[in-house]
DNA sequence: TTGTATGCGTTATCAC
DNA sequence: GTGATAACGCATACAA
């Protein structure tokens, strides 16, 4: 009867059967930047699944910028998505805990917020840097300096934990000329090895917040005439692609970005599923050390390089996952 | 009267309004993958001006299949989107005509169809390659090998036309080898370097189809042990942010992509509200020839460098612009 | 100005 | 099963 009108071009509107049925097939995404590095891997996984299970991807970007995340949070709201995901936002301002009261289900990526109840998604970055700094003291390395990410930001403060931690346990020096408040910028990291490079003992190594601020801080050294690893070494987090590239070859801590947006999107949608409201769920992926050529015995400290040995290329020593 | 129960959290429906007015207010966003650091840049310009114009963006992952860009189409047509960016997509098969035929106004970035009446931007290819051709030149290079992207893409055409319009004015060898057929991948990069270094002469400089791929055979020249700019001279295009890192420090040619993506979604929302048909218009932004440390004279051609005075740091010769 | 009815294109409900 | 009808939440046109 009505398949021959259908066939000539006839198309439901999406639209109308979003104001009728009340769920619009679309999921809202809030990040920072688009263009920064770190974060299409995320926005890729997410899209995989959402795309697999019929949902579309609304994209914002909030250039970190709470103002802009409450208004863009608030047109999703509009919009009426069916969730929403806060890639690495602002989430324990009052302004925004009262949005997310109103809003539809929604799942954190990279940002956490132990005192709420909600489905979160993440890496551990505790074991990450722990394996880290390990490895840094197994190169013979005491004298360790730390770019801290975003101070707002609950992995920044994770990291830097670890950190501390690390750095007592293997005595490395603690003064605190050697943490630069940053964040993950790689400008952040350009004027953090201006900084380190300058003090009266300058460090032999250098943790940055992540790798985009690992870049800027080999790109200062590069510039700056301080070479990587001979002069100093510097090790990053995340293992964005071009981490591996033999002209970076930087030792960094691998987080499972694609994986991560994945499940994030299946959480997020289990959720939108569900029928009664349970308890928030954490989803911990497992980091991995990737050693790279950023990192060698400090100078002086041939003795300690003999304890490393290298094996044929790189090595990736993985870490238990804690998976709750 | 109605103002206090709307301050109690209440919130127009952005889906009713949508169905009612017929238009949502989104527009679709087709791009091969997020993930490839070729695109976020176009996308964060169109959502700048998208974002200011009170539109969201629906972004779609096509991994440049025309199966999947089809769908995709269909999906945001669907959607009732108010208008689509094409990025680098399929534009002339007869399926993908048809869609765009019942489509919704639609802008296309980085990929042409001289045939058809297509609002458009891109950059101005040829003259960025022609420069490219004439510092090859300049550096005393004769035999350089062409990498070209996607045999569909109208923008890999160009570059390959333009290019052979300079190897013949500057008498390069022209052999077939010296043109390999790749993508825009990193992988193709890796690739064409094997290929051409095998050639009983290989080339003394290569031209990548994008800076994606030049990543990839910087990647296979360190890998493979040949020196780069001493062994081979290696350009790219796009001059895409790691470009510019001292540790790649990549001759390229640059557009400017976000500017593009901003045209384009300026371009697409006029179009959106016109309400005569006009013409297809085309932008071309101008590209401009970024010199950095990654080409340099060939071996035993110590003559020729004396031809090229280095200034300073890097030099940036522009290119004039084709606007129409 | 303020109020009331109609329709946007679906899905769901109800009667047949 | 098949077909008519209401309702989703707005905007608009029209009446008051």
């Amino acid at each position: 009867v009505r398949a021959a009108a259908s066939r000539l071009g006839y198309r439901a509107s999406a639209v109308a059967r979003a104001l009728r049925t009340q769920q619009s097939f679309a999921i809202g995404v809030l990040m920072a930047d688009v263009s920064n590095s770190s974060f299409p891997d995320f926005v890729r996984g997410i899209e995989d699944v959402a795309q697999a299970e019929g949902y579309n991807l609304l994209l914002c970007n909030t250039d970190d910028v709470e103002e802009k995340q409450l208004q863009e949070m608030q047109t999703l709201i509009d919009r009426r998505v069916d969730g929403m995901v806060l890639l690495s936002q602002h989430t324990r301002s009052a302004a925004v805990r009262a949005l997310l009261e109103v809003a539809p289900p929604y799942v954190l990526i990279q940002r956490r917020t132990a005192s709420f109840n909600d489905d979160y998604v993440g890496s551990d970055t505790r074991s990450g840097i722990a394996a880290l700094v390990a490895h840094l003291a197994d190169l013979g390395h005491r004298r360790v300096a730390f770019i801290h990410g975003p101070v707002e930001s609950s992995i920044a403060q994770d990291k830097f934990q670890s950190f501390t931690v690390g750095r007592r346990r293997y005595g490395f020096d603690s003064d605190p000329d050697l943490v630069h408040m940053g964040d993950y910028s790689e400008e952040s990291g350009h004027a953090a090895l201006g900084r380190f490079m300058s003090l009266a003992r300058p460090p032999t190594a250098i943790i940055a917040s992540n790798d985009v601020n690992a870049l800027g801080v080999l790109a200062a050294a590069a510039k700056a005439g301080v070479r990587v690893p001979e002069d100093l070494s510097v090790a990053g987090f995340d293992d964005i692609a071009l981490a591996s590239h033999p002209r970076i070859d930087l030792t960094t801590v691998r987080q499972p970005k694609r994986e991560m947006g994945r499940a994030a999107a299946q959480l997020l949608i289990k959720r939108m599923r569900a029928k009664r409201t349970t308890r928030g769920k954490e989803i911990i992926f497992p980091t991995a050390l990737v050693t790279r050529g950023s990192t060698a015995p400090p100078r002086g400290q041939v003795g300690a390089a003999k304890l490393v040995r290298r094996t044929g290329g790189r090595s990736i020593r993985r870490r238990a996952a804690a998976q709750s």
